[in-house]
RNA sequence: CGGGACGUAGCACAGCUUGGUAGUGCGCUUGGUUCGGGACCAAGAGGUCGAGGGUUCGAAUCCCUUCGUUCCGACCA
């Protein structure tokens, strides 16, 4: 049980980047397509994404978002005039010149985000109050043209949703970037058992555009920080580029507050990196698209199968995702191949088992086994199910606890972050600092953590200067 | 965008130094025996050697170009 299993896969402690992309592979998640950076999302790797979208689609529309879906391409001269945006995105974009046979005189930019689409459009439907506010969302993919790319972490086209929303007030809109933020992180609690730590990105990690951004940071097994999702406050600035204003009730010409915020893709990153092991991926039950697999044992001798698919009725019947492995390859193999795609319960069902009128049940999370009495699977598998979400996320989350640290000097801060983990540091709030801190040892300034008030010091470790402000510092992927 | 490594059957690789019939293991197909931790026997199928150009009587092998993958940096979800 101690040993690895599959050679195929190489140790996580050996080597954690070629780890990642052997269970990328292996687990059947994606394959790499023929241009660079841009991926084939397998079905199993989709169907872990349309999990997402489930759970968050349910949680924007109970807050009253509505999908809508935006055009691929922005013309190049509107893409243009917000100009911090343009800045910000500019490097990285991919651009269509020809269309049919001819050149297009207004090139045509593959979105690389849609900020600008959502404000024009806006722009021509909002006039008056009564039209506020706006909370529209899109599932698409976009396109960034990555020097570097890795799947599903980053990718020169990659699957998300961006949700713009537009309001009366700057105290909605704020409101509602940080709404979404508890949202991104009730997914991770509930559904991917990761436990973010989020807070508000210092000035320099900003968006290009926002007046704030918040974000939810996941730690890796390796001790990287992976930013997971972010949300933003715009201010007025995109309104005012685009004209968009509304007439209140005292009848003045207003321009409205806008919020943005997206989760992509790269979820699927955090699910591996942080639960994943040496057999493979481990997959959070909420999130796994089989939740029970079923291995019929001597399947040819009377009656297994019948039985294994009478259990596997039972328990569809019953609300799980269960799927029966009725292949004619060995158990041995059945048993290899779901903890690779780290499916987290696997049934087995035997001649013995039949006799004495049981299944066995193993957790793919710490490979416990159990044997369960035929009229208790449909109770044993919520309860397995239940238990093994509460005990991935009680392990991140100590693994979390354990690699946050306080630091009062650069020396420490450059220390921990080698090591792996969050530097915990006391900030004047400066930016000189901050770039130093970069230069120095790589980190970045991950965020400033709602929820962490111990002011353990009163000086910045960098420059000892009065400091207020606690910032967690990572190096980050 | 800089530096390194690698592209040969679905996968992992050998062959290249010294040019001369395209190989090995796993996987795949068919049949049979098996089945509680990646089974066994037998018979098969499968490759324009990443792409383009050059040298040569002859190129997987030598030269040039290009595309891709991967790792390490700089930049970003």
């Amino acid at each position: 049980m101690e040993t690895n299993k599959n050679e195929a896969i190489t140790s996580r402690d050996i080597d954690f980047a070629k780890w990642y992309t052997d269970v990328c592979r292996k687990a059947e998640l994606m394959d790499y397509s023929s241009v660079k950076g841009f991926i084939i999302y397998r079905p199993y790797g989709y169907a872990i994404w349309e999990q997402i979208q489930n759970y968050l689609n349910g949680r924007f529309k109970a807050i009253g978002v509505q999908n809508v879906y935006m055009p691929l391409v922005i013309p190049e001269s509107l893409f243009n005039k917000e100009k911090e945006h343009v800045e910000g995105f500019a490097p990285e974009t991919l651009i269509a010149t020809i269309g049919g046979k001819s050149k297009i005189d207004d090139p045509l930019i593959i979105r690389p985000t849609s900020e600008v689409l959502f404000c024009e459009h806006y722009a021509r439907i909002i006039s008056s109050h009564r039209d506020l506010p706006k909370l529209y969302n899109q599932w698409c993919s976009v396109v960034r043209w990555e020097k570097t790319t890795r799947p599903f972490l980053r990718g020169s086209e990659f699957l998300w949703q961006e949700g713009h929303t537009i309001f009366a007030t700057e105290q909605e809109a704020r409101q509602n970037a940080l709404d979404v933020l508890d949202i991104y992180d009730d997914l991770g609690s509930e559904l991917l058992a990761i436990p973010f730590v989020k807070g508000l990105k210092t000035d320099k990690e900003r968006f290009a555009g926002a007046r704030e951004t918040y974000s939810i940071e996941a730690l890796m097994h390796d001790g990287k920080a992976l930013q997971s999702g972010t949300t933003h406050y715009f201010g007025t600035g995109f309104a005012e580029v685009f004209g968009i204003t509304y007439q209140g009730k005292d009848n003045v010409l207003r321009n409205p507050h806008q919020a943005s915020w997206g989760v992509s893709t790269r979820l699927i990153g955090s699910i591996i990196m942080v639960h994943g092991d040496d057999n493979g991926l481990v997959l959070p039950p909420f999130v796994a698209p089989t939740q029970v697999i079923i291995i019929p044992i001597q399947q040819s001798k009377e009656g297994i199968l019948t039985e294994a698919e009478s259990i596997k009725a039972r328990l569809e019947k019953a609300g799980f995702r269960v799927s029966l492995d009725d292949s004619d390859r060995t158990p041995g193999w059945k048993y290899a191949e779901y903890e690779m795609k780290g499916v987290p319960l696997r049934l087995e069902i035997g001649p013995r088992d039949l006799e004495k009128g049981q299944v066995v049940i193993a957790r793919r999370v710490n490979g416990k086994k159990v044997f369960v009495a035929n009229e208790n699977i449909e109770n044993e598998v919520n309860h397995l199910l239940n238990e093994t979400h509460d005990e991935m996320y009680r392990k991140a989350k100590e693994f979390l606890k354990t690699h946050i640290i306080e630091v009062k000097t650069l020396e420490e801060l450059k220390k921990v972050v080698d090591e792996g983990g969050y530097a915990k540091m006391m900030w004047c709030g400066e930016r000189g600092c901050e770039d130093k801190i970069k230069e120095m040892t790589a980190a970045t300034a991950r965020c400033m953590p709602h929820g962490d008030h111990n002011h353990f010091d009163n000086k910045c470790a960098v420059c000892g200067k009065k400091a207020d402000k606690i910032v967690y510092f990572a190096k980050a992927y």
